[in-house]
DNA sequence: TTATCATATGAACAATCATTCATATAAGGA
DNA sequence: TCCTTATATGAATGATTGTTCATATGATAA
């Protein structure tokens, strides 16, 4: 690790590579942002709160899941600008903040369908 | 749980939630995507790979860290199919495979220099 | 062959994370 | 007021994951 440059003993021609190479930073953050989508659970939410607004509860009921579990995944996806919220009495209603979901979602979702049966 | 219907005392017109809620398996199968984008070092990566072909070793060196790290994460994006490689002599030069990485990794780019510093 | 370089990989470990459990807040209803 | 409903959240726990270390494979050079 002495040497600051590209040096295998293979010579190619990578003198700009550097300039290409995301800062750290931004990697960081992006790698963040990504995390959201990275769990079935988030993803299920974000699925459902496509078309719907809906309460906390019932998202519980949908998921099939524990209130706190959910309600703890809705403040990942709140902390991250995903979602909104709106309380109406005792009632909490979720519906989609961000005009990039459907995109990413979408893409990704073409990725693994194309891609059939290719998990390793 | 004992009742598999959306109930809270509230009543929002939700009979045909369940439909928008993607399956299990699609969920599972989408995390396991976005899981890969889901760190910084596999981001800086694929920013890497974006414009060029390069080794593992120099890779190591770009990314400031450990030959056997980066080997362990080039590995997942190999099993993910979002590169490909090719070994001449004893180098291996990886390579981005995939239609869909450029434009995700745009749009996340995108969703996070909007929102500037909007982290919590 | 023996030595070296480039890469891959299993095991171990520390860090992160999703869920559960218990509890807190806050709004309505009785 | 007291009780119930809807939601939020801190702490604990088990599972997952990124990196390191040691080692293995495979190719080239001597």
């Amino acid at each position: 690790m002495d040497s600051q440059y590209l040096n295998c003993e293979v010579n190619h021609e990578n003198s700009l590579l550097e300039k290409e190479l995301l800062e750290e930073g931004t990697a960081q953050r992006l790698a963040e942002f990504f995390k959201i989508f990275a769990d079935p659970t988030r993803i299920k939410i974000v699925s459902a709160l496509f078309k719907n607004r809906i309460c906390v509860c019932d998202l519980a009921k949908l998921l099939n899941m524990s209130q706190s579990a959910t309600s703890h995944q809705l403040r990942l996806l709140r902390q991250a600008r995903l979602v909104k919220y709106e309380k109406i009495g005792k009632t909490v209603f979720y519906s989609l903040d961000d005009e990039h979901i459907e995109n990413i979602f979408n893409q990704g979702l073409e990725h693994i369908l194309e891609q059939g049966g290719a998990s390793v």
